[in-house]
DNA sequence: AGCACGCCGACT
DNA sequence: GTCGGCGTGCTC
C-alpha cells in the first residue's frame, strides 16, 4: 500500500503554513477535513488542502494526531476562497482559516432568527428601478453597481432581487457595513418576505456562531442572512445572490490580522460560486465607480422616493471666536430658532468628542501631549480631564503650565461638548449624540425616541448620526469641523469627506420637508461646487483626474507596509532595509512595482511604539501581492513587526 | 502563535 | 558561578 501524504494548512502565522503529514492508516481523509497535527513540540489545528502520494525523502513526515469530527469540513469552494485571500493579502493560509472559522465551544446556543411573515407589499417601481431588474438574472456570475442618491429606493430593488432568489429556493447574503444599519433592514425584510431571516454581527456569541455555521451548512429551504464583514465566510448552502449595501463604506475593510476588504472578497466569492453580486451606494467608492464606467451593469437612481427632495446645500464661513455662539456661525442662530419654533428639527454634526481639541499655554505655547503617543490630549469638560484618543492615558486637567508655571491656559478647537454649550438658550431642547454620552443600543434607542417624538428638537453629535437613521422633520442640518479633515495627508481625504457630507445630508428632508444643509468652512476646494450642485459624477471625475496625475488608485494598485519599532530609529531602519531588499528582488525579476517612501507614519508614535511605512505601487493587478508573497517566502524575517495593508 | 535556543545582567 | 530577561528562528 502506498503512503498517503496530506498537505495541511496549519494554524500559525508563518507564510509557509502548509505542511505535509502522514495520515493514520486506520483513518480515511478527505480534502477539507479539520485535523489536529503535531507542530514543533505542540499540537495545532490544520485543514487538509491536498492529498497525494509524492513522498519527498528530504522531509521527515510526522503523523496526524487526530481528526476533528466536531468541526465542519471545508468545501473545495471555501478552500479556494481562503487560498485566494491568502495570496492576495499575503497572509498565512492556515492562520486565515482558523481566524475565520468559529471557535468550537462547549456551551451551545441555538442561533436566533426571525420568521418572515411574508405580508403582501405592493409598490410601483419607477422606470430606473425597473430597468435594473429587467436584465437581472440569477444564472451566472455577474457584477452590478447601483448608484442611487439617498432615499432613492435602492432597498426596493434589493427586495425584488431577494424575492426572485427565494422563489427559486436560493439563499441570499446581504452585507451591511455596521450593526446599527441591520435593524431597519431586518424589520423590513422579515415582515414582507416569507423566509427565515438571520442577523450576523459581533454581538453574536461564540456558541451561537458555531451553531449558525452548522445550520447554514444544512438548511435546505432558502434563507436570508443580513450580516457584517465576517459573514462572507458563512458556508451558506444554495447561496444564490450576494448584495453589498453601502459598498463604499470603510467598515468593510478589516484593519487587524488579515486586512481584507469584505466587498472584494464577496466579489471573489460570487465568482467562485458563479452567482450574481449586486453592490449599492449613494457615493460609490472611486475604484468601483471607475471600474463600472461605461458598463451595462452600472445603474443610477436619480429621483428620491415619494415627495422628498434632496436638501439644498450651502457653504458658509466658520463661526467667529469673538461670538458667544462660537463655533457656530452666528448667522445660523436665527434659523435654528425659527426651525425649532415651527416644530421642525435641527441636526448639528461635529467631528470631535469632548470639549476642545487640546489645551495650550498662553505664554510659552506648550501644549499637552500624550506621554505614550504623538498626539495632543483632548479636553473633556464633563470629567475635567485630559484624555488620549489612542491609548488609555488620562490626567486631571492641570491648573497651570508645567513648563513655565503660567496659569493662563486656553482651548484650541472644539468638540461636541463645546457645541452643546454654545447654544445655552436651547439647552432644554438639545440631545447629545456621541459614543461618550450613549454607551449602548438602549441609550441610542431612548434618545432617538425623544428626538422622533419632538420632545427634544436639536441633535448634536458625531459620526454616529450619519448612518442609517430614518428621521422625519429634519429641516436644518449644520456640518462643523470639515476643514481639519480636509487637511489630512490621506489621499482619500476628499473622497471620504465627500461621502460623509452626502451621507449626513441624506438625514435631512426625508419625508417631504424642504431642508437646508449648511457646511461651515473657510476653505474653498472645488468639491464644494460639486456638492452644492449635487453633481456627484463631476466630483468623481474631478477626483479621478487628481488620482491619475499622481498615479494613485484606481489608476495604480497600492499597498502600504507599516513597520513597528521600540524606537524611531528601529522602525526607520527596518523600513529602509525592507525597501532596499524588495527593490532588488523587484528589479531582478522584472516586477512592475514602484516603491515610495519610507516615510514616518502620520501618527508616528502610538502606545510607545514607533511607526514608519513604505508604499508599493503597480499598474498591474495582483503584481504587488505576487512580489510581496515571493519576498515573504524567501525572507520572512524582514516582515517582523510589520503590517501589510493591500488596497489601503 | 508557541516553544525552543542563545547570549548578557543581577542574584543566592 | 546560574537564573531569567526577551531577541531570533523554526514548525512537515
Amino acid at each position: 500500500m502506498t503512503q498517503k501524504i496530506l498537505d495541511v494548512a496549519v494554524n500559525f502565522p508563518g507564510l509557509k503554513s502548509v505542511l505535509s503529514y502522514k495520515g493514520k492508516s486506520t483513518e480515511d481523509y478527505e480534502v477539507g477535513d479539520i485535523l489536529e497535527v503535531p507542530l514543533g513540540r505542540r499540537n495545532a489545528l490544520g485543514c487538509v488542502i491536498n492529498i497525494h502520494e509524492n513522498v519527498n525523502n528530504s522531509i521527515k513526515y510526522k503523523e496526524v494526531t487526530g481528526k476533528e469530527n466536531e468541526f465542519f469540513k471545508l468545501s473545495s469552494e471555501e478552500i479556494a476562497l481562503y487560498q485566494w485571500i491568502s495570496k492576495y493579502y499575503v497572509y498565512s493560509l492556515g492562520k486565515l482559516i482558523f481566524d475565520c472559522l468559529p471557535k468550537h465551544l462547549k456551551r451551545q446556543k441555538e442561533p436566533y432568527f426571525i420568521t418572515g411573515k411574508g405580508q403582501d407589499f405592493t409598490f410601483e417601481l419607477n422606470e430606473e428601478q425597473q430597468k435594473i431588474l429587467v436584465n437581472f438574472d440569477l444564472q451566472n456570475f455577474s457584477q452590478t453597481l447601483i448608484h442611487g442618491i439617498t432615499g432613492s429606493g435602492k432597498s426596493l430593488v434589493f427586495f425584488k432581487m431577494i424575492e426572485r432568489a427565494i422563489a427559486q429556493n436560493l439563499s441570499v447574503l446581504f452585507l451591511v457595513p455596521e450593526i446599527n444599519l441591520t435593524t431597519q433592514f431586518l424589520e423590513f425584510f422579515s415582515v414582507h418576505l416569507e423566509v427565515n431571516v438571520y442577523a450576523y454581527h459581533s454581538s453574536i456569541t461564540g456558541g451561537e456562531k458555531f451553531n449558525l455555521w452548522r445550520t447554514v451548512k444544512n438548511i435546505d429551504s432558502a434563507a436570508l442572512f443580513v450580516g457584517v464583514r465576517s459573514s462572507i465566510f458563512l458556508p451558506i448552502k444554495n447561496l444564490g445572490l450576494i448584495i453589498v449595501d453601502e459598498e463604499h463604506d470603510s467598515s468593510f475593510k478589516q484593519n487587524d490580522r488579515c486586512q481584507f476588504n469584505a466587498r472584494d472578497v464577496a466579489i471573489k466569492k460570487a465568482h467562485l460560486a458563479n452567482i450574481p453580486i449586486v453592490m449599492g451606494s449613494a457615493t460609490p467608492a472611486l475604484e468601483n465607480y471607475y471600474r463600472f464606467q461605461n458598463k451595462d451593469n452600472y445603474f443610477t437612481l436619480t429621483s428620491r422616493f415619494g415627495e422628498s427632495e434632496l436638501p439644498e446645500i450651502s457653504v458658509i464661513k466658520n463661526g467667529s471666536e469673538e461670538d458667544d455662539c462660537w463655533p457656530i456661525n452666528k448667522s445660523l442662530l436665527q434659523q435654528i430658532e425659527s426651525t425649532v419654533s415651527e416644530g421642525y428639527k435641527v441636526i448639528i454634526f461635529v467631528n470631535k468628542l469632548g470639549f476642545s481639541k487640546y489645551l495650550q499655554c498662553k505664554s510659552c505655547y506648550e501644549a499637552f501631549d500624550c506621554p505614550n503617543c504623538s498626539v495632543k490630549l483632548t479636553y473633556f469638560k464633563g470629567r475635567e480631564a485630559l484624555e488620549c484618543h489612542l491609548c488609555e492615558y488620562k490626567e486631571k486637567t492641570p491648573r497651570m503650565c508645567p513648563h513655565c508655571g503660567c496659569l493662563d491656559l486656553f482651548h484650541q478647537g472644539f468638540g461636541v461638548e463645546k457645541v452643546v454649550e454654545s447654544l445655552p438658550q436651547f439647552a432644554d431642547k438639545i440631545i447629545r449624540f456621541d459614543r461618550d454620552e450613549l454607551k449602548n443600543q438602549k441609550d441610542v434607542a431612548r434618545v432617538l425616541a425623544e428626538f422622533k417624538s419632538g420632545a427634544k428638537q436639536i441633535l448634536i453629535g458625531t459620526q454616529m448620526i450619519s448612518k442609517g437613521h430614518n428621521l422625519a422633520g429634519v429641516k436644518l442640518l449644520i456640518i462643523l469641523g470639515v476643514d481639519s479633515r480636509l487637511h489630512s495627508t490621506d489621499f482619500r481625504a476628499s473622497e471620504r469627506v465627500f461621502q460623509e457630507i452626502v451621507q449626513v445630508s441624506g438625514r435631512a428632508g426625508r419625508f417631504g420637508e424642504k431642508a437646508q444643509v449648511y457646511i461651515q468652512s473657510d476653505l474653498r476646494p472645488k468639491f464644494y461646487d460639486f456638492i452644492i450642485d449635487k453633481s456627484f459624477d463631476d466630483f468623481q471625475k474631478d477626483e479621478l483626474g487628481h488620482r491619475e496625475l499622481l498615479g494613485l488608485p484606481p489608476f495604480q494598485k497600492m499597498a502600504e507596509i507599516v513597520f513597528e519599532g521600540k524606537t524611531e530609529f528601529q522602525a526607520k531602519t527596518k523600513s529602509y532595509q525592507f525597501k532596499d531588499f524588495i527593490e532588488k528582488v523587484s528589479e531582478r525579476n522584472h516586477f512592475e512595482v514602484q516603491v515610495r517612501g519610507p516615510i514616518s507614519s502620520p501618527i508616528k508614535k502610538r502606545k510607545n511604539k514607533f511607526y514608519w511605512q513604505i508604499y508599493l505601487m503597480s499598474p498591474k493587478n495582483g503584481e504587488i501581492s505576487n512580489l510581496l508573497y515571493q519576498v515573504k517566502q524567501t525572507k520572512e524575517a524582514l516582515f517582523q513587526d510589520s503590517y501589510i495593508n493591500i488596497d489601503p
